[in-house]
DNA sequence: TATACCAATCTGGTTAACCAATTTAAACGT
DNA sequence: ACGTTTAAATTGGTTAACCAGATTGGTATA
């Protein structure tokens, strides 16, 4: 068989045109929730793609929720309407790479809930790990190295202690590409390292003393350099709250 | 070759498994950012699994960012740092299926600031499929129909109107799990869909005007149930913010 | 007629063979 | 001895064959 390498673009445009046939034939043939979809051997052919473009693109559905196979036995539509299946299926298949303002802007979000969370729920073994994640970081800044891989570790170990494993997954999903940008748009600059440190302990001594309100807002005093990047033009209502 | 079927959970296990001998290896060999990973044949035979299993295993690393493959050429560490890395991993590692309360809880968070953004960046456009959404919405409870769905696709068009794909990703992702447990623990019951027919209204009337902070205010009603639900009895403090 | 049983078939999952682009190193010419 | 070319080996991606459990339809038995 003719075989072609593809990109990673032009993979993702064979997998929305395969998510958007099988929708289609959902449709057409009016299956309901629980009903099994035609075998991934039929539906390659059906579609003229191979078992392999079919089976991810049951997978990235699965992902969300709309489908679930069974081992041997078949794949099934979710137990999700008609309605809300069809509206899902736009959703994801008009769904575009998320910007970097996009991606700072939902960390605040995370993070400044995160650490209120944290400040309520966090264990003694929490409050330990807190405590490293800090100590580490500090050293690296006082010794003058760069800190930014240790200050994220402090930022995640609060996602931990959330207890919001929800938050926590998300929060591990956007950190790696912040990162690589980090470059451009710094939280904890080497520049404001030495800053970073009392503001890092301040945020600690919050969650310590469980105090939700204090720990919001010393993590937004943290935030601030990318909080007026990400609220800089157009959105300047949303600053107040 | 001997061969098992797997249940799901055995299956996550085997893959958690090589994902910490990955880990082990990068720091055995002492790999640095954008040095190449061993073959995934080399790696499949030395940890006894299947090049499959290898597979899996480096998707899964590359959604979270930590490894990139390139074509006919290698797999690669991330451009983040041995330190950043080896928390990633742990993290990744510890991760597990959040409960039903970290969803809703999210959900919550998500939403309370997707229909801010909506109301300060929604374009005609959006405000035209709210509309759409919405008086599917009140049709079907009009008629004395479940409306689950309708109240869904109203929500989710909210999160399209934020303009943050980011966030609506994650609302992607949290819905289905949500939906299919909704029959415990309503957000629109079917009791209160009249109700719910007039906070509708409410919201969108906000988004309409741009007024976020009635948005959010609004938004906050809507969810006065699953609110209680979710803040009773431990973390009572984080009610009032 | 209803039920228990069995074999043929169908299913998603798994493995192994194959492909072409890439990388590497050896061979060649200057 | 150095730069260029070329061929062999390596790579992630792809395809096809295979596996065992699940399903299904028919048959035989009570």
């Amino acid at each position: 068989m003719r075989v072609e390498i593809l990109t990673k673009s032009e993979n993702e445009d064979v997998q929305k045109n395969i998510i958007s046939k099988i929708r289609d034939l959902i449709n057409y043939k009016n299956l309901e929730p629980d009903d099994k979809l035609p075998s991934e051997r039929m539906l390659s052919e059906k579609f003229g793609v191979s078992r392999n473009n079919v089976r991810e693109a049951i997978q990235k559905l699965e992902f969300f929720g709309i489908l679930n196979s069974r081992p041997q036995s078949g794949t099934f539509i979710a137990n999700i309407g008609a309605i809300a299946m069809n509206g899902m299926f736009d959703d994801i298949l008009r769904l575009e790479d998320p910007d970097f303002k996009s991606l700072v802007e939902t960390r605040i979000l995370l993070e400044l809930k995160t650490v209120k969370l944290a400040s309520l729920r966090r264990t003694e073994e929490d409050l330990k790990e807190l405590r490293g994640a800090l100590d580490a970081y500090n050293e690296k800044v006082l010794a003058g190295k760069d800190a930014v891989e240790e200050d994220l570790l402090f930022h995640l170990a609060i996602a931990k202690a959330s207890k919001n494993s929800s938050m926590n997954t998300f929060m591990l999903i956007i950190t790696p590409e912040i990162i690589t940008n980090f470059e451009k748009y710094h939280v904890c600059d080497a520049n404001q390292s030495f800053l970073g440190i009392q503001e890092h302990e301040d945020i600690y001594e919050a969650i310590k003393n469980k105090d939700p309100r204090s720990a919001k807002e010393k993590m937004k005093i943290h935030f601030k350099t990318l909080y007026q990047y990400c609220y800089n033009s157009t959105d300047k209502k949303e600053n107040k709250q």
